[in-house]
RNA sequence: GACCCCGUAGCUCAGUUGGAUAGAGCAGCGGUUUCCUAAACCGCAGGCCGCGUGUUCGAAUCACGCCGGGGUCGCCA
């Protein structure tokens, strides 16, 4: 199944086709220009362009042979050459009516075939979560769904940072404070105990405490450095400590992503490529691909033509600590041999957009990356409502958790102003505020552009009027409702009929999902779906204040319309579910 | 300094591989409830699309140059 405007384009590409002109001029799209028809097909004026014609002469032949199709119901030539089209509506009742015994609702499926890693969260072991990690969770989670939808076979990957110098920070700050002696005896030759030494709670102390330190003494930097390449080079006892970190941290971390409802394929990081780390390295270096520079080994992949200054991907650092674009790719190595895929989607922020463009280079010079491409789509930084950045690393920062508590606190509050839920059991309201709570933070964020930096405005996070994730979860929930009554009721549920103007709307908007599925995939881009998801809800919002449905006498037309009330229900929670919003049952 | 991202309504943002009269939400003003959830719906008002030059039949969109904000630029991630 494919969208109308597909159909449309296929149509009019014929008719362009048989007037001799490139057919790809073809494209029919939705109307810029909703008061004067439903799509448009602007082909005419580069045609002319090419064929150095009149366009209105070309738009006319174009015009005359669409014409004769039955679909339309209206063909129309407008300013220099721009046609006109509207179906007709018993060309929307069917297309609706398919849709809606489609169980995919007409999603394309372009990426049958191919695969796709995803490579989101980027979390660190041993910090918490904080606000700026929840644009490549939220984003990146829904590229993976959506990606998935769209047929692609995905693999996900959350690709935690484990191994490079914090690891060595944490691992000399507790030395230092002689938290946990064994692990730091030279002569101990283990087992090593099975708990950890530290809680998560202490990580969280010790992590900021430990960093601090490095910026203040350079003293304690180096030996921060010298702890991460010892424990890269093996030394037992802090591997055992780093086991205990990355342990104590994935609890954390699965909760709090798991709480987002969000999940991933595969918990690799940094360090889970260590053993291909050697052997690409060797390689790299017998092909000559890899260089030594000011003592360390790097990759150079500058070009002729470049316009910035790039510098090489240093491999090995001269202390003979790998760093993070090390580990890259050799990351790249294992997902090339493991899922062979054809594109891999790093979803990382924007500040790190030359870091990939060096590993990118230094993958395709050293032939690593097989079949895939390899791509960054980054993100712009999430601000204070000062309008700078949230800090990252120097502690103080609000955490994801706090955060989430707050937005829930804030939903719940609203169902209590608004009376809503009194008689809902206490189990039902924290549901129910808590996914609303959630819908709120995640439409915020995904609604915004990917690569512009937003205002994390949390008074206006937590607004419900407007354009929201709980205005959209309030108009399904009404849907649901109306089908719940329909169905203690006894109303049959029909084919949809299209006969009104709020009637039309509704069904060609419902007939685009495919469309917005298709360039939200291509651009990388969910607030595409924010911006269908919010015009479907408002399209039926009006719909639904227009019309009576269940008090509507006439039986086969309250069948037709519950009809287009369940396939709205459907898409719009499909759409939802591409952003990570659930849906509750009742509000 | 070089390069990257951004600059659109009072505020927050869409729209940018060139197309008709630049959209939405919030805030403001005015309406709608004997009726399926008013967290809604309808209407009004609000714009040298940062500035300039150029390419084009046509520019918010492309090119060049400025201005302003943010970011990056060899051993952090």
């Amino acid at each position: 199944m494919t969208s109308l405007a597909v159909e449309l384009t296929a149509v009019a590409q014929a008719a362009f086709a048989a007037e001799g002109l490139s057919p790809e001029l073809g494209v029919v799209q939705i109307s810029d220009r909703p008061d004067l028809a439903q799509f448009q097909c602007n082909g005419a004026l580069p045609a002319a362009k090419q064929a150095k014609a009149n366009p209105r002469a070309i738009a006319e032949k174009i015009a005359a042979r669409l014409k004769t199709n039955p679909l339309f119901a209206k063909v129309e030539i407008a300013g220099p050459g721009f046609i006109n089209l509207d179906v007709t509506d018993a060309a929307l009742e069917s297309r609706v009516g398919a849709a809606a015994k489609d169980t995919r609702l007409g999603a394309p499926q372009a990426g049958t075939g191919k695969a796709a890693v995803i490579d989101f969260g980027g979390a660190n072991v041993a910090k918490p979560m904080h606000v700026g990690h929840l644009r490549s969770s939220v984003i990146g989670d829904s590229l993976q769904r959506l990606f998935r939808a769209n047929g692609w076979n995905v693999v996900s990957d959350v690709h935690l940072g484990d191994w490079g110098l914090q690891m060595g920070q944490l691992i000399s700050e507790i030395g230092h404070r002689g938290l946990a002696p064994i692990y730091f005896d030279p002569n101990f030759t283990g087992p090593y105990p099975g708990e950890s030494p530290v809680t998560m709670d202490d990580l969280e102390e010790i992590y900021p405490a430990a960093s601090a330190a490095c910026k203040a003494d350079p003293a304690r930097l180096e030996e921060a450095r010298k702890a991460t390449a010892e424990l890269q080079a093996g030394r037992h006892g802090y591997r055992a400590l780093w086991q205990h970190f990355f342990a104590v941290s994935r609890i954390g971390l699965e909760r709090e992503w798991g709480s987002l409802g969000i999940h991933f394929d595969l918990w690799k990081g940094e360090a889970s490529v260590e053993p291909l780390m050697a052997p690409m390295i060797e390689d790299l270096n017998a092909r000559h691909v890899a260089e030594e520079s000011e003592g360390a080994l790097v990759i150079r992949v500058a070009r002729n033509g470049d316009k910035k200054e790039m510098p090489p991907l240093i491999l090995v650092k001269s202390d003979g600590a790998v760093l993070y674009g090390s580990t890259d790719l050799a990351t790249i190595v294992d997902r090339v041999r493991s899922q062979n895929p054809d594109l891999i989607l790093y979803v990382v922020d924007q500040r790190q957009h030359q870091h990939f463009e060096q590993v990118f280079r230094a993958a395709r010079k050293a032939g690593l990356n097989g079949k895939a491409e390899l791509e960054h789509a980054g993100f712009g930084t999430m601000n204070g409502p000062d309008g700078k950045p949230f800090k990252t690393r120097e502690g103080g920062v609000m955490k994801l958790y706090d955060l989430i508590a707050m937005v829930t606190e804030e939903a719940d509050k609203r169902l209590t102003e608004a009376g809503l839920g009194a008689d809902y059991s206490a189990e039902e309201r924290a549901s129910i505020a808590k996914m609303v709570g959630i819908a709120t933070l995640k439409f915020a964020d995904l609604s915004n552009y990917r690569l512009t930096d937003y205002i994390f405005d949390l008074a206006r996070f937590s607004k419900f009027e407007g354009k929201t994730g709980p205005y959209l979860q309030y108009a399904a929930v009404r849907i649901q409702s109306i089908l719940r009554k329909a169905a203690e009721e006894g109303h049959k549920t029909g084919a949809p009929v299209v006969r009104s103007a709020e009637e039309r709307k509704l069904a060609l908007q419902l007939l685009s999902l495919p469309d917005v599925m298709t360039t939200a995939e291509e651009r990388r881009a969910p607030n595409m779906l924010c911006d269908y998801a919010f015009t479907l809800a408002q399209e039926f919002s009006r719909f639904y204040s227009e019309h009576h449905i269940l008090s509507e006498a006439d039986t086969a037309l309250r069948a037709a319309r519950l009809g287009l009330c369940e396939l709205t229900l459907k898409t719009l929670s499909k759409v939802l579910d591409l952003l990570g919003i659930e849906v509750p049952a009742r509000m």
